[in-house]
DNA sequence: ATTAAAATTTAGACAAACTTAAAAAATATG
DNA sequence: CATATTTTTTAAGTTTGTCTAAATTTTAAT
């Protein structure tokens, strides 16, 4: 059996790994994005690797074994299944879902997931734009760049968001971006790198580099 | 905070308390029902009665203090609002859903139980027929009889069971037990205490006490 | 290449919830 | 009413996941 906490685990390292790019993760990378000590993740760290769900070696770091990796699919379809249907179904939005599908996703049966799936109409993205894997674990790739790499004059539409913390969704909400909202690049500005866009053709902001760098567009 | 653990202990006081018809609950009732050593629920009796949830004395055994008792309530309703959601709109039969309700009920959200409410329409009995509490705790009172309590030729509509197990709800869907049927009594037979019925209508049938002590009809 | 800094591991301890075995209190029985 | 039985509590120890502090290894910098 899994514990919650283990799987905590290994999502911790399933995404730093995809953000940062790189195999092997850290044991100070996952104790800050676990909020504990770096001496009980490496305890974890022991715990897993003779659970044979993440490979580790002393000093060097840990990576997800073909177990884990597959572990850290059926999560994240929990995980993206459940924010979808606090959304699409009961109205929550989505800057206030990640916690409590944190919660939902522990919850053990298969049989739950896949009936849930079916209820929602087998949705291929979450509310954050973010691919749900299907049952066999295979994500729907999209073509999609980051909106700060968007020249002047450029449109494109959102289809996702890189972070979803409550802070950086609310606001979104403010400036009216959310997902199918097509975004114009109007001015970039040198001096401090934020951008002056056009969205939906009503509403015009000027963006930070901080934000433009975690908003997924689909150019147009 | 209070614990997964110990919201099931102060549901187990609760049930244990309504179905012995006394105030005062037994440590070994506890630890039979929660399925752990009588050590155990003593050190969580201590614990409880410490964090003024429940009441308890040595010796004398154990039950649930005002707070303890909205707790229940609040327990009661996230498990029914939850076993709702899985039946009426997951298509979970009624004999699979009480361990996945027993899990999603320890997820921490007034917010989602109140949406998920909300979402089913403020459903006032559950797929086995129990009154769910609503926002204040208050619960719907139904006019029912215990079956066995109905003389020959009487005639009830189902509208709930005691007992929730797979074992017991499957036997009903056997002979076609489901809430909202109607059995008419035939005859009751004396020597074993078994009864024979009709069942909407359509199917005769033979059933034990055990079976008959344990469903809820309103009489007709 | 040596040293300073950062990252990681080890050691020892704690809390929650559990276990078994033994002791104590309450209840039931002759 | 004394004794036997049942119930409950105490005691001591386990596991999981956590912590702090100290020791060690790795990496970075002069």
């Amino acid at each position: 059996m899994i514990t919650a906490t283990e799987e905590d685990y290994i999502k911790a390292v399933f995404n730093i790994s995809q953000n940062e790019r790189k195999e092997m993760v850290g044991t100070n990378q996952i104790a800050a994005k676990m909020q504990t000590s770096a001496a009980s993740v490496t305890d974890m760290l022991r715990k897993l690797n003779a659970k044979e769900l993440i490979i580790y070696e002393k000093y060097k770091g840990a990576k997800l074994s073909a177990l884990g990796t597959s572990q850290a699919m059926t999560l994240l379809r929990k995980h993206r299944l459940w924010e979808s249907f606090l959304v699409y179904k009961l109205g929550f939005a989505w800057d206030e879902v990640h916690d409590l599908a944190e919660q939902l996703e522990h919850v053990k049966s298969a049989e739950l997931v896949n009936k849930l799936d079916e209820y929602l109409g087998y949705p291929k993205f979450d509310p954050h734009g973010d691919p749900i894997p299907d049952l066999n674990g295979t994500l729907t790739i999209r073509n999609q760049v980051i909106l700060s790499t968007l020249a002047g004059s450029d449109t494109g539409v959102v289809v996702g968001v890189k972070k979803h913390d409550k802070q950086f969704l609310s606001h979104l909400n403010k400036v009216n971006i959310k997902i199918g909202a097509e975004i114009k690049i109007l001015e970039k500005y040198e001096y401090d790198q934020s951008t002056k866009v056009m969205i939906d053709q009503k509403n015009e902001a000027v963006l930070t580099l901080a934000v433009c760098e975690n908003i997924f567009v689909k150019p147009v």
